[in-house]
RNA sequence: GGUGGAGUGGCCGAGAGGCGAGGCAGCGGCCUGCAAAGCCGCGUACACGGGUUCAAAUCCCGUCUCCACCUCCA
C-alpha cells in the first residue's frame, strides 16, 4: 500500500487539527499492517512557501532558521501521540530538480505556459479539472488578482519568480520558488512512483490543493492516487482552528488538560470524515472514557497475543469506523471487569489480551513503550496534585476558606510549572 | 452565488428501513471502615412539516439551522 499524507507546512507549531490528520491517517496506517498489507507512507513537508518566505525576510533569517526548529517541533509532537514514523519525509526544498522537471514536461506538452519568469498551469488544457472538488469553472469567486500575466484567472502558479531579497533556486525559467501544489506531485511520483493507492489529507486541502496536484499530474502523464482520503475538520466555537501560537487549542495548552494518550483517544473517537466540534468538556470525558479501558489493562497486565474480535475487524474494514471498533473495546473491558469481579482470573486476562490487541491497533494500548516515560512522573505528579486538592476541598468543608485558598494557589502553581516544561518539551 | 457535509437522549458519538452501538454525566443497589475503582440495574433520542411502507432516525418531497471549502490552511 502506498500512501502519500499531506504533511505540515513548518511555520508555526502544530495545532489540534493538524495532530487529528496524524492520528486518523496512524491509525489507517497500522490498521493496514496489522492487516497484513505493507505500507509505503511519504508525508511531505514544506518548508518553502510564502509564509516562510515572508518571516524569513522580515527576521532577515534563513529560512531554515524558521522552518527546521518547527519541523522538529512536529516530529516531537507526532511522537508524543505515538505516531507511527512514515517511510520516507522528503521536504520541498530538496526536491527542486524533480519540480524543474515536471515543469518542463508541462510546458513542452503545451499544459503550462511561461509569463515573465512565472510558470502558470494552464486549466483550460486539461478537461477534467474541477472533478475532484466538483466545482464550476463559472461559479468560483474571482480572487483579487494581483499575478498578471495569467492567461485564465483559474490557472494557478508552478513556478514563481523571486522578489529582491527572498530565497531563490535556479530554473530555465530564472531565480525562484516552486509553486505550493507542485512539491506533493513531484515527491509523490519521486518516491511512490506515476500511481499509487491513497493520498490523504485534511478535507480542507480539497480545493484548491488537492484538485491543482491532480490536474498537474495528471497532466504530466501520471495515473497519481488511486483513493483519496480526506478527513474532517476540528471546529472551536463554530470557527476553524486558526493557526496561531496562542490559540487555546494549540497542543501544550491541551496537554495541560490531559495526557497525551488522552489527546490521542479524544481524537481517534469520533470518525475520521465527521467534523470534530472541540470543548474542553468533551476532551475530558473522552479522557475519562480511556481512563476506565486503561485501568482495566493495568489491573489485569496480560500480553497482548490475541486475535482481534470479528466485531472490531469489520468495523476497522468498514471505512476505519473507529468508533464502533472502540464499542467492541469498551464491550471486552466490561466483559473482562465482570469476569475480574466473579473471580475468573482467566478469563479476564483473555479479555484483556484481546484488548490489548485492539488498542495496538488504534495506537492506544496503556502498556506500549510509547507512553512509559512520561506516564510515570505524570502519575506521580497528578497523584499528589490530587492529594492536595482534596486537603483544600477538606478545609474549605471545614470552614477554612483562606487555607483552602492558599493550597488552590499552590496548585496552580504547580500546573503552571509542569505546563512551562511540557511547552519547552514540545516546542523547543 | 457555487461545492461538500452535518443536525441523534443532560453531554460526546456510531448506526442508515424492522431486536435502544459505546462512552461520559446522573439515579438505585452490591461491595467497601469511608471513599475511589469495579459489579448489577435504571433511558422508549434521532431539527421541523408532509409523504411512501405492514414497519422510517434510516427512503421521497419541502422547510429551518449549522459547519467547511471556493484565499495560506490538517
Amino acid at each position: 500500500m502506498s500512501i502519500y499524507l499531506c504533511g505540515p507546512t513548518v511555520v508555526v507549531p502544530p495545532h489540534v487539527g493538524q495532530l487529528r490528520s496524524q492520528v486518523n491517517f496512524d491509525i489507517l496506517h497500522r490498521w493496514l499492517k496489522s492487516s497484513g498489507y505493507e505500507v509505503l507512507l511519504c508525508r511531505n513537508v514544506t518548508d518553502i512557501e510564502d509564509k516562510i518566505i515572508g518571516r524569513s525576510v522580515s527576521e532577515g533569517v534563513p529560512w531554515w532558521r524558521i522552518t527546521d526548529p518547527v519541523h522538529r517541533a512536529f516530529v516531537r509532537t507526532y511522537t508524543a501521540l505515538g505516531c507511527l514514523p512514515p517511510s520516507v519525509e522528503p521536504r520541498a526544498t530538496g526536491h527542486i530538480p524533480e519540480m524543474i522537471e515536471m515543469v518542463e514536461q508541462l510546458v513542452a506538452s503545451g499544459h503550462a505556459y511561461e509569463s515573465d519568469g512565472n510558470v502558470y498551469f494552464s486549466v483550460g488544457s486539461y478537461p477534467n479539472y474541477g472533478s475532484l472538488s466538483r466545482q464550476h469553472a463559472r461559479h468560483l469567486r474571482a480572487a483579487d488578482e494581483n499575478e498578471r500575466g495569467k492567461r485564465d484567472p483559474r490557472d494557478f502558479a508552478l513556478w514563481k519568480s523571486a522578489k529582491p531579497g527572498e530565497p531563490v533556486w535556479n530554473s530555465p525559467w530564472g531565480e525562484g520558488r516552486p509553486g505550493w501544489h507542485l512539491e506533493c506531485s513531484a515527491m509523490a511520483r519521486r518516491y511512490l512512483g506515476t500511481e499509487f493507492d491513497i493520498h490523504g489529507g485534511g478535507a480542507n486541502l480539497i480545493f484548491p490543493h488537492h484538485e491543482n496536484e491532480m490536474a498537474q499530474s495528471r497532466a504530466a502523464g501520471d495515473s497519481f492516487a488511486r483513493f483519496w482520503l480526506h478527513n474532517g475538520p476540528v471546529t472551536h466555537r463554530g470557527e476553524k482552528i486558526r493557526k496561531h501560537l496562542r490559540n487555546p487549542l494549540a497542543v501544550p495548552a491541551l496537554l495541560d488538560r490531559v495526557r497525551p494518550v488522552e489527546l490521542r483517544y479524544y481524537l481517534a473517537a469520533a470518525h475520521y470524515r465527521s467534523p470534530v466540534e472541540f470543548s474542553p468538556g468533551s476532551l475530558d470525558e473522552a479522557a475519562a472514557a480511556y481512563r476506565r479501558v486503561e485501568r482495566f489493562v493495568l489491573r489485569v497486565a496480560s500480553d497482548a497475543a490475541a486475535p482481534l474480535p470479528p466485531q472490531f475487524s469489520e468495523a476497522m474494514d468498514n471505512d476505519l469506523n473507529v468508533p464502533q471498533a472502540l464499542a467492541a473495546v469498551h464491550g471486552a473491558v466490561a466483559e473482562g471487569n465482570a469476569a475480574l469481579a466473579s473471580g475468573d482470573r482467566d478469563r479476564a486476562a483473555g479479555k484483556c489480551r484481546s484488548v490489548r490487541a485492539m488498542l495496538n491497533v488504534l495506537g492506544l494500548d496503556p502498556l506500549s513503550d510509547t507512553w512509559h516515560r512520561e506516564t510515570h512522573l505524570q502519575e506521580v505528579a497528578g497523584a499528589v496534585l490530587r492529594v492536595v486538592r482534596n486537603l483544600a476541598a477538606a478545609s474549605a468543608r471545614q470552614g477554612d476558606h483562606e487555607r483552602a485558598r492558599i493550597m488552590e494557589q499552590h496548585i496552580e502553581r504547580a500546573l503552571a510549572k509542569r505546563r512551562q516544561i511540557e511547552h519547552a518539551a514540545l516546542i523547543r
